[in-house]
DNA sequence: AGTGCGGCCTGTCCGC
DNA sequence: TGCGGACAGGCCGCAC
């Protein structure tokens, strides 16, 4: 589920329910993530003030008062505010209660996820310092992408989905910006021309926030939200649609694996 | 340095 | 209906 608009929408949904709460309690029922949660995680975070929630990348980031906890979703990942009894459900794996009765509860059927505790700055973490910029800022253009692409011989669509080249275009939104702007996912990046990629990197921040506005419908119900509602739910052009009538030609979309992922795209729009 | 691949897990779906 | 296998929206770490 989580590509960047669902982490973006949790996020604010968070952060709007439980800013200035202290934790109390916090229960970890499961501790074999991606990385092992630290057994003492209970004793850290407890009596700490929740200050600010910020996102960077994927990784959520909760700032408490003595350091961060970064929270990433992973591959099946999910976060809730919930009340206090609220029945928990099965990967229900981490609960953290607040003074105010309300729980953040941790949900990774897969253990994709990530649950790490740092007192240092979080941007300076390993996980973190080599991210390349957020698509959403102006530094994420097309002349950027134009300059970093020199000499890389990697299609495009693997391109766009490394980290340090930029963060939060996961698969499905990789396809969809690549689609609309009429550039085949094959292409080695080095051969993609700068107008091609100022289109590239618009059609990266207009697919991305797009989801994130479909997200902002889920925002409101946050706290009682059950399922995948929001931005999973728009129409998706290319992703998923393999045989499907592309919605610009007709002609059918095609799929593909490029880099051990599946890849949709339409052969005659998308050159 | 860039690229390609294996691995972490569970759930779901499809074909037999 | 049961079972095996393929696949799933991410990303790290390793080998070449």
């Amino acid at each position: 589920m989580p590509e960047l608009p669902e982490v973006e929408t949790t996020k604010r949904g968070i952060e709007r329910l439980l800013i200035n709460k202290t934790v109390e309690h916090t229960i970890v029922r499961h501790y074999k993530f991606r990385q092992p949660i630290a057994r003492n995680i209970g004793y850290i975070l407890k009596n700490q003030t929740l200050k600010t929630v910020s996102r960077r990348a994927k990784y959520l980031l909760f700032n408490f008062t003595k350091g961060t906890l970064i929270i990433h979703l992973g591959m099946s990942g999910s976060l809730r505010v919930v009340s206090l009894n609220t029945p928990k459900e099965k990967h229900d794996h981490v609960e953290i209660l607040f003074n105010d009765n309300h729980c953040l509860r941790f949900r990774d059927p897969r253990r994709f996820g990530l649950v790490i505790w740092t007192k240092k700055n979080p941007f300076e973490h390993k996980l973190l310092k080599n991210c390349g910029p957020e698509p959403l800022t102006q530094q994420f253009s097309g002349l950027y992408l134009h300059r970093v692409a020199k000499n890389r011989t990697c299609p495009i669509k693997q391109f766009i989905m490394l980290n340090n080249i930029v963060v939060g275009v996961g698969n499905i939104y990789a396809n969809e910006a690549l689609f609309s702007a009429g550039i085949s996912p094959n292409r080695p990046a080095n051969s993609i021309g700068l107008d091609e990629f100022m289109l590239l990197s618009k059609s990266i921040k207009t697919v991305l926030r797009k989801a994130i506005k479909a997200g902002g419908t889920t925002l409101q119900d946050f706290k009682n939200e059950r399922g995948d509602a929001g931005y999973f739910k728009q129409k998706l052009a290319v992703y998923g649609r393999a045989s499907l009538p592309c919605y610009n030609c007709r002609q059918a979309i095609t799929q593909v694996r490029i880099g051990q992922r599946s890849s949709f795209y339409c052969k005659n729009c998308q050159k």
